[in-house]
Order: C-alpha cells, then sequence, then structure tokens
RNA sequence: GGUCCGUUCGUCUAGUGGUUAGGACUCCAGGUUUUCAUCCUGGCAACAGGAGUUCGAUUCUCCUACGGACUACCA
C-alpha cells in the first residue's frame, strides 16, 4: 500500500565508522520506509563539534550506499540549522516553558554530592523576573532548561515495546539549551523530526529515556507527536551491549572480510526480527515483502559470527558466477586480470561450493594463475614418498602425455586405468598429483582442475614435482 | 541508588490456556566423496524461580532473581 506520507530517518553521529548496530537501526527504518513506499532520509547530527568529523560522515554514507540504504532527498546536516533551533528556544523561552538558569556547574555538584541524586534541584524554576533581571545586567551565564509537569504521567504507545510510563515527577527540568547558547540534543532532535515531517522515528532501545524527555518538548512547542518503534540493542557474545570492545563492529571490516552486503543485510535483519516461517536465507526484496515492524523482537539480540558465515556460504551457493566475479574484482581488481572471463568463471564454479566469502575466492585461487611456490608441509610428509611417489607420477606422466583429449572424464579414466593395472589405490596417486598441482591438500576434484589448468600446464608442474620432491624441511622429523 | 525494558536449547528464534515445545547456527556420531567442502541421516540441548487465576499453565497476573538500557551544559 503505498505511503507518501511516511517518513523515516536515520540519524549518525558523524564520531566513528558506521558500525553494526547503526546498521541495523538504518536498515529497519529503511526497510520499513522501503515496505510501505515511503521516504527513508539521513540527517547528521553532527552537533558535537569535537568528536564530529568530516571523514567518519563519508565513511557512513560510503557504508550506506555499499550495503545499497539509499536515502530521498539530500543529506541534512545539523550543524547547518542552529536558527531553527534558536528560533524553538526562543518560543519555548517566551511562552514561559523554558526558562533561564544561572546555577553553575559547582553548585549542582555540590547538590549533587549533598544528597546523592542527580536530578535538578530546580532552584532556577520559578525566580522572579527582578532576580533574572540582575543576573542577566551582571552577564552571569545561564542555561536553558525545560519547565517539565510534575504531576501525573508520560507515555507513549511504541509500535515494539507497548505502552511505556512513566511519572512525570521522574524527569528533572532538563537543559536545552547550553551556557554558551549552543542547543542540546533533545530540543534539536525534536525540531529536526517536526521539520522534516517524520512520521515514525524508529531507533535504538537506549533512546527510549530520551522520548519521555521529547515528548515534553512536543507537547511546548504543539507539534504533533510522531510514532514511535524502539529497536533491541545488538550484543556482543558477553551480552553486553556492542562496542569496539567486540572486534569487529564496523561495517567496513566486514565488507573487507569478504561477506556480501545481501548477507550483512540478511543477518542483521533476522537479529530481532523475523517473518514467522522457517526461512533464513533472504534476498533484500525478499525482507522487504516480508517485513513488519510489528513482528520485530523486544529482546537484544547476539551477534553471532557463525551464523553469519553460514548466510554467507548459503548466498554464495546460489548467487551467479559473473556476480560473484564482480564481488571478487570490487576487493580485489587484480585478481585473475591475466585470465580470461570464461576461465575465470570457471574457477568460481569450482570453488563455489567451498567458499564462504568472496575473500576465500581470492585466497584459495592462487594455483589457478600460478604455478604453486608452495607446498603443504604436512601433505608433502604424508603422500610422498621419495621412490616410489616418484616413479609412480613419473610413469603417470607418460600416460597423461599421451592422452589425445584432455577433459576431467579422460583424465580420471586414465589415473583409474593406472591404479588398477598396478594395483595402487587410488589415493596414492591423487594425493601426490594434487599436491603437486595446487600446492595444497584440498580443494575441488583434482580431474576438473587438471581439465580446467590445461594439458601444458599439468605436465609442467608434474615434471617439477618429480625433479624436486619431497620437498623436505630441514628443521624437523619428517616424519 | 532510581526509572524503564527484557527473560523459550550455548546462539538466532517459532509457538500455544491442553504440542512428543518446532526450526536454524554451532557441536557430536554415521553415510556419500580422491581430498577439502557440499550434501544426506541421526543425536545433544530450552520455556529463570516462586506464588496466584484455571480442570489444566511455557502461554494470563503478581513477586523474586538475573540481564540490559538510561540516569551529562555527548549524541
Amino acid at each position: 500500500m503505498a505511503n507518501s506520507k511516511l517518513r523515516v530517518r536515520f540519524a549518525p553521529s558523524p564520531t566513528g565508522q558506521l558500525h553494526l548496530g547503526g546498521a541495523r537501526t538504518a536498515l529497519f527504518n529503511w526497510l520499513f520506509a522501503k515496505h510501505h513506499n515511503g521516504s527513508f532520509l539521513v540527517r547528521i547530527e553532527d552537533t558535537d563539534t569535537l568528536r564530529s568529523k568530516d571523514k567518519f560522515t563519508e565513511q557512513i554514507c560510503q557504508s550506506m550506499k555499499w550495503l545499497g540504504l539509499d536515502w530521498d532527498d539530500e543529506l541534512i546536516f545539523q550543524s547547518k540549522r542552529t536558527d531553527l533551533y534558536l528560533a524553538a528556544i526562543q518560543t519555548l523561552l517566551e511562552s514561559g516553558q523554558a526558562y533561564r538558569c544561572f546555577a553553575s556547574k559547582d553548585e549542582l555538584d555540590s547538590y549533587r554530592s549533598k544528597d546523592g541524586s542527580f536530578f535538578y534541584p530546580e532552584i532556577w524554576r520559578n525566580r522572579s523576573e527582578n532576580e533574572i533581571q540582575a543576573k542577566l545586567d551582571n552577564k552571569s551565564p545561564f542555561t536553558i532548561r525545560l519547565k517539565t509537569p510534575k504531576e501525573g504521567i508520560v507515555s507513549f504507545s511504541d509500535e515494539i515495546y507497548g505502552s511505556i510510563k512513566v511519572d512525570n515527577s521522574e524527569i528533572d527540568d532538563f537543559i536545552i539549551a547550553r551556557s554558551d547558547g549552543r542547543p542540546v540534543y533533545n530540543l534539536v532532535v525534536v525540531v529536526d523530526d517536526h521539520d522534516m515531517e517524520i512520521s515514525h522515528i524508529i531507533r535504538g532501545e537506549d533512546h527510549v529515556a530520551n522520548t519521555l524527555k521529547q515528548i515534553y518538548i512536543y507537547e511546548a512547542l504543539n507539534y504533533s507527536i510522531p510514532i514511535f518503534a524502539h529497536l533491541p540493542m545488538i550484543l556482543g557474545a558477553d551480552k553486553k551491549r556492542l562496542s569496539k570492545r567486540h572486534g569487529a563492529t564496523g561495517v567496513q571490516t566486514y565488507q573487507d572480510l569478504g561477506y556480501t552486503s545481501d548477507v550483512l543485510l540478511n543477518h542483521l535483519a533476522l537479529l530481532g526480527w523475523n517473518p514467522g516461517t522457517e526461512q533464513d536465507i533472504f534476498s533484500v526484496d525478499d525482507i522487504i515483502a516480508q517485513f513488519d515492524i510489528k513482528r520485530v523482537q523486544k529482546k537484544s539480540a547476539v551477534f553471532n559470527i557463525q551464523k553469519l558465515n553460514w548466510i554467507s556460504a548459503q548466498h554464495i551457493m546460489i548467487l551467479p558466477s559473473n556476480s560473484i566475479y564482480n564481488h571478487i574484482k570490487q576487493l580485489n581488481p587484480s585478481w585473475g586480470s591475466n585470465f580470461d572471463t570464461p576461465y575465470v568463471l570457471n574457477v568460481i564454479n569450482l570453488l563455489k561450493q567451498r567458499s564462504k566469502t568472496i575473500v576465500d575466492f581470492i585466497d584459495s585461487s592462487h594455483y589457478f594463475f600460478n604455478n604453486p611456490n608452495q607446498f603443504d608441509k604436512k601433505t608433502m610428509r604424508k603422500c610422498w614418498k621419495p621412490d616410489t611417489t616418484t616413479q609412480i607420477i613419473e610413469s603417470l606422466l607418460i600416460e597423461l602425455n599421451r592422452l589425445s583429449e584432455w577433459n576431467s572424464t579422460s583424465i580420471e579414466g586414465i589415473i583409474k586405468k593406472y591404479a588398477e593395472e598396478n594395483k595402487i589405490l587410488i589415493g596414492k596417486i591423487i594425493q601426490p598429483t594434487r599436491l603437486a598441482i595446487s600446492g595444497v591438500s584440498g580443494g575441488p576434484s583434482l580431474f576438473s582442475i587438471m581439465e580446467l589448468l590445461g594439458m601444458k600446464v599439468c605436465i609442467s608442474r608434474l615434471n617439477y614435482a618429480i625433479n624436486h620432491f619431497p620437498i623436505i624441511e630441514s628443521d624437523n622429523n619428517g616424519s
């Protein structure tokens, strides 16, 4: 159902790269917008001048683009909208819903240490005009606080958590403008969300307390209150809120690690949401079609890398090879660059089933492009016996040289025949051959590898092996 | 400390006033396979605890415990 009035936003602070938690918040906003045909905006909350950096804005945008979370309209920067905030503060001041507080930080600290309460003692809540004017004449610095109601309750109906209510007496007269005049977060957010005509505010559960405060501002400014949905947190393995301490938490990191954006989105979506079916591999379109904010979990979820790996492997298995090729080239533009496309696609086909990430393709494909220059030591010790193996491979080489047609079937035929005739276990031939051809002990079908590599390359690698194997490290027992 | 929120296998979760509480990941055991992986079969493993409502609670209510978030002149 089309709904052009539905507008959501993602509002990151540019104080670091886009992390998993932020990406999940962005994703759920984006999914909600896409599902309902609404708009998705991005607002950069860069009013913390000390910590905000342009490079982080760029990196966040880059990660969003990589994820495919495209936004509508231009980016909105809070740092450029100060006038709007100051006007709102002025309105509040004039209507008597906000007031100047001349208490110094030290003064407030002493109150706090005295009664152990963090609550603002409301010492400037009801002062006479004269007192205030005297301070003003004195050029005393002041903050501006919201005059919040003290009786009754504040409440709102959360799309995910249901009804949340708190006693008004629990919330103190919080600051909306600093003593240097700069507006504070809770005020700014409300003004922006109203100005941007945001209909649904979807953000992390850590904002629930802010929501209550913001409702006061909405009411004081006579704004209509949007619908709120608070998302459960994403946790690390220790069940603490995901942070740098948990290692890889940046979207960029996962990109570098070789996960595709679809994979990350699939996993992130499942952290706190599911369609109620047993499906767990989704395309982005699947998720958009099935997404329902009402089915979002209340409970926070632990980020699990093993599930991510499995999802990644599943995606790779169904991804077309040319698409995988593009992903690989994004990570490593020179990969396979000296080989023609059909060859490279064949390499991908062979590796597909045993690759969990895009990086796996890169890591396990060297021998398709170069002669191996390292050989797995353990396998060398295990499968290449100085005299016998060399002899076997030598005679096999003669057979292979005679092959008129070079393909996996004919190669397999030759090797099997040779094994049978000489009463050798086929593994005794295949293992050393694989080592000579690829340098490693595992991988795709040896016959397929050989077919793809071509006769010349295989013969030359086997010749090398005959002349140099076994390569034994001098510093170990060699058994 | 206060306020708010949460609690189904180790993890992600489905689910219902009466179910053998289901699936997925991980792990384990088999099978397939030249290897690795895939794949197939099987297995381990959960309703935090206590009251109450009820013929019957994992499901509804309350309490406790535990966990988390918030509690700035940060955002």
